[in-house]
DNA sequence: CGTCGCTTTGATCATGATCAAGGGATGTGG
DNA sequence: CCACATCCCTTGATCATGATCAAAGCGACG
């Protein structure tokens, strides 16, 4: 947790990370195997889109520096964002599993991004199957964030999806050292908040202004301060064991 | 395809299928690697709880024959369906990696499940890495069908996600031989799709009556008929390909 | 100084929720 | 064989959450 202070604090800059794939807990030897696996990493522009919905994806990236988004543009133009991509994850894996990708990403600050051949991850499998392992067992837990927010935007009020999505994104970043305990630094816009939750933009104004009213959450500049971490997490309904799963480890050793 | 016909008859019975997890395309071998993790089947009565949220889970289950619902209740009691299992998915698999199960799993018809302690699935990595890719692989494909809940529940409207919950059941039927060119037998009621789609019960009654009246669906007794595929298709914006991924075969040729 | 990106505010509208009843089926126990 | 219960579907009336439309404010930046 070394860098929380500078991270989470006022500096400019996008957001980086001590220890990347952080939530894989890889040895060093794991470690060295992912990065071997890496061609050398590529700047990107803030806005740029790494992935394109509809085009052929061979390539998956792992987000070194910054945020992106995963999205679909309806026809209508309406756009749903399918998450955020913070420090650490993934981005384009699915991708590559289908003829055309099925979704875009793009940056939402200036990135780093280290690419990865779909061919060389699969083959993981064979020469390394811990690190494989460990990558299956991540990605079943990042689905438990897409279910939560399935549920968010099933059943949840635009209040509690606000709420819900602000508490989900400080915990997120808490566990890759981005957050301090209340707050975090982040270029997020009304749009992207409607686009993520379904709202519009005008009513997502409103509810921020409710929220600030009630003392639990200013956003200002790219600074989300949550005043009443306890308030609102009660508000959202926000329970954080949906980030926070056992590691393999853990899980074979209950096993054997 | 040659159980086609007499699944999507009228015939009563719970829905079953040909070649367990054919999504997975395994080898025989591959096959039997699977069929020795399983213990003994369990037969499970309609309406059972296989697994409860807020409850240790340790081993995951084999959807053999039967449909279930993967759901999450509310504090207001509000329930929202994250997914539906069809015969030959695995359940439990997310839920084992956390401390507690993070949603419920019931079924909706009498069933039949196969259960594989976790423990064993994960060593399937050393022992056998080409059938634990092929887990990965489906499992990432799965992530597609959330991510397009997801995209119905922010931004379709009512009309829009009755089809393409329709749409998207047809489909996922006949790939495993379920359904037929266009109907299917499933004890689907409106409290089932309301809650699949965040909407109310009365809602969606009207919704399917609309959607009769425009000679699109019929839903009678547990028998749903698509009259006019294209239409609804078109109304549902429906793309099929998120359920189609390439094969892993596929993907390593490419990239040789 | 003007434009661009983002926020804010107000007025009006509509999609879909909620509340309340009733209406078949099917099933079950007396 | 009937009474009753249960499950699910249906319908109507009313309500409200949140969308839409329109316009203005407000930095930041070139």
């Amino acid at each position: 947790m070394r860098s929380r202070s500078s991270a989470a604090s006022g500096r400019r800059g996008p957001a980086s990370v001590d220890r990347p794939l952080a939530s894989l807990l890889l040895t060093a030897d794991e470690a060295a195997v992912l990065r071997d696996l890496q061609s050398p990493n590529r700047s990107v522009r803030r806005g740029q889109e790494i992935i394109s919905e509809g085009r052929r994806c061979t390539t998956v990236f792992i987000l070194t520096e910054g945020i992106a988004i995963r999205y679909r543009i309806l026809r209508d133009g309406q756009r749903q964002i399918i998450n955020l991509l913070l420090p650490g994850d993934f981005a384009g894996v699915r991708s590559c599993f289908f003829e055309n990708a099925l979704y875009s990403i793009k940056t939402l600050t200036k990135s780093v991004v280290a690419p990865v051949p779909v061919g060389r991850l699969i083959r993981l499998f064979d020469t390394h199957p811990r690190v494989a392992a460990k990558l299956f067992w991540s990605f079943s837990c990042e689905t438990a964030i897409y279910a939560e927010h399935l549920v968010a935007l099933g059943r949840r009020s635009a209040l509690e999806r606000v709420a819900h999505f602000l508490m989900e994104l400080l915990t997120r970043l808490q566990l890759i050292g981005l957050a301090d305990e209340r707050s975090f630094r982040l270029p997020l816009t009304q749009e992207t908040i409607s686009d993520a939750l379904g709202l519009s933009i005008p009513y997502v104004n409103r509810v921020l202004h409710q929220l600030r009213d009630d003392g639990l959450v200013r956003i200002k500049d790219q600074q989300v301060v949550i005043d009443n971490v306890e308030e609102l997490s009660a508000l959202a309904d926000f329970e954080n064991m949906y980030l926070k799963p056992l590691s393999i480890a853990e899980l074979l050793a209950e096993h054997e």
